[in-house]
DNA sequence: TCTATAATTCGATATATGTCGAATAATCGC
DNA sequence: GCGATTATTCGACATATATCGAATTATAGA
């Protein structure tokens, strides 16, 4: 009810756009992973410096992978913020929850 | 746990690649309305004899109707079945709890 | 300031996608 | 069987996407 302005078709297509690759669903789920309640984890460990690291594992070259994450973040799933050398990225729950509830209407209705 | 092979990444990404675009959006939005529970209305008003209908009000040529409903259908997200001129569509809720409850994991991970 | 590391941008390219209209197929009523 | 209705398939085409490697930018440290 207090949500239908997000249920547009447009807004909707770029979400599932996003995660609509296997490649940066891989990559989303690392994040998932390494990050905690949509905020940026406070110690190295829990931190996501992004690029080279989860690219290599991957076998993605570093540009794909700033791509795809920048798919994710234009897309309003994750942020990302510079740290030093580095690029921290995070996992933004809000979207997901409302594409949560997206689909879970569209299931029972 | 017992659905963790649903979470591959290929999979995943297929069913959010089908609702990936505006126009698929509002077709599967159609659906949602008028179908219920995952299974096909019995009555005439309730079932959706698509192409023709839809395609119309949405400004869509039938063909690229009859495309986009194929990859709802491929993806497992709506079921399609011949009823004399007209072919039934109704969206299946078991995937869209699927995906709802990714979504809902990784917004809480 | 020079060097090393991390990330992005920039072409290039192959493949995929969305869309249409025309042609074809499936089905119903007569 | 014939004509009407509904849906799909078939080319065609323009645009978008995924991917790479090379060049560039940003930053940290010596």
């Amino acid at each position: 009810m207090s949500n239908n302005r997000n249920n547009n078709p447009e807004q909707l297509a770029v979400m599932f756009k996003a995660l609509s690759n296997p490649n940066r669903i891989r990559l989303f789920l690392r994040l998932v992973r390494c990050c905690r309640g949509g905020r940026r984890a406070r110690t190295p460990q829990q931190a996501c410096a992004c690029v080279g690291e989860l690219g290599e594992s991957l076998n993605i070259a570093p540009s794909t992978v700033s791509h795809h994450m920048k798919e994710l973040h234009h897309a309003g799933l994750v942020h990302m913020q510079r740290r030093g050398q580095n690029v921290d990225c995070w996992v933004d729950p809000k979207p997901l929850k409302q594409l949560a509830r997206f689909l879970n209407k569209a299931a029972t209705s």
